[in-house]
DNA sequence: CCCGCGTTTCTTGTCGACAAATAAAATGCA
DNA sequence: TGCATTTTATTTGTCGACAAGAAACGCGGG
């Protein structure tokens, strides 16, 4: 596992910690880095041919995020799912989704509704080139997409830490059905973009919410299905 | 201003920033360090004996939390309130209190309750001995509990972010008002615990709402009564 | 007198090194 | 052989130092 893929010869100065921050964000939410795998730092300082300063930086920011649990002079190592608390997850969503899309349907501007026709066009490809990763990262580009045009940093601030996370259960979920993208799901956010466009908060809401409580469900449904077949007979 | 009140001759080994995040999360939330200030890590380094290391670690931890906004390569500072987008504040702590408290009247336990009571009681007691500080940092307290018993940490942990930044608002309110604490506070609290007691959910999303708006009202009044006054005829 | 430019200083970002804390290995004893 | 204890080893937390950027200062020209 000595993969030291470095494509960074020289960085700017204060780069150093967003670059291992983005990347090692990007490598967890697409399960790249499999939950409860240990993170040793002066591992990651050779790859990226720096200290362990900035790596320790972006360690405490991903801490902070929920995304690595670090114990006391102890390895910190990526945050596991919490499939229990799987139902809490999905209502912070759905209250999300909601109150972000309604918002949204206020408070738009056109170059709001511009950039979240642009993400759902690229959104639209993924699903038709079955690209799942692609996928569920536009989907969460998408929603933030909303959350800005409802101009709440706090909801905002909630929207991207909750689909982070779901990056990860997505990632999961599609992987169990070996990454098949079903159209509706294109469909369901043309029509949040038009309840948006036509400030109609009523259908906004009512999509939204029906939005994020089918995702719940299959994901739901998942689970119970995968704890079924494990009990073999 | 070399107020070297310095108390911690030695300590723990993994403790150095939580320490320094405590007291200066502390500071910031009772505006002892005004929005705006700068922060120069060397000198805090002096004040708590410590390298800058630990310092650093804190900073980056307050940052993330938007407590203090750093700009690259430049001297950190600590967040400024938004006073135009208070709304937006009013809005997603409105939001918070109600689903928390929804939810702690659905899923509370008897110790949860125990602990709000008890929260409760100091509250009442800082509100009696008119103590505009404690007063405002139990009255968080409390309303963590609660979002304690609501059993969901992704509300829970926008609420504790929103009672941060509400404790430098309402330090603003009360000092504008001498300090001078009204009882209905203590009232409506009980109200609360009651309807969180009684498992009432309409009760406590309706008692929610309306201590949300109520505390939202005030200070939208004494903003505006504040920008009249400085339009002198 | 004001403005542009080089210099200085001050603060941050980064580095390598060391010490404490914990886990793993090794040793001794029953 | 099995268990308790000591020793080693690995990894983190902390430190002091150095260099890069940016602001403050000073100087010369218009």
């Amino acid at each position: 596992m000595t993969d030291d893929s470095i494509a960074i010869p020289e960085r700017k100065r204060g780069a150093g910690a967003k670059i291992v921050y983005d990347l090692l964000r990007d490598e967890i939410l697409n399960l790249k880095l499999a939950p409860g795998s240990p993170i040793d730092e002066v591992q990651l300082g050779e790859r990226f041919s720096m200290s362990r300063t900035p790596i320790r930086e972006a360690l405490v920011r991903l801490a902070e995020e929920g995304l690595v649990s670090t114990l006391p002079n102890r390895s910190t190592m990526v945050a596991q799912i919490d499939f229990l608390n799987l139902r809490n997850y999905f209502d912070a969503l759905s209250l999300m989704y909601r109150v972000t899309t309604r918002l949204a349907a206020q408070h738009h501007r056109p170059a709001d509704l511009r950039g979240i026709r642009a993400v759902q066009a690229d959104y639209a490809t993924a699903v038709q080139s079955q690209d799942a990763l692609a996928m569920i990262a536009i989907n969460a580009a998408f929603h933030i997409a909303i959350a800005e045009a409802a101009r709440n940093p706090y909801f905002t601030g909630l929207s991207k830490r909750l689909l982070g996370e779901g990056r990860r259960i997505l990632r999961l979920y599609y992987e169990s059905y070996d990454d098949q993208l079903p159209m509706h799901l294109v469909v369901e956010h043309e029509e949040l973009i038009q309840a948006i466009a036509d400030r109609d908060i009523e259908a906004a809401d009512r999509l939204a919410k029906a939005h994020a409580e089918q995702i719940a469900q299959q994901v739901q449904t998942l689970l119970t299905r995968a704890g079924d077949t494990s009990i073999v007979l």
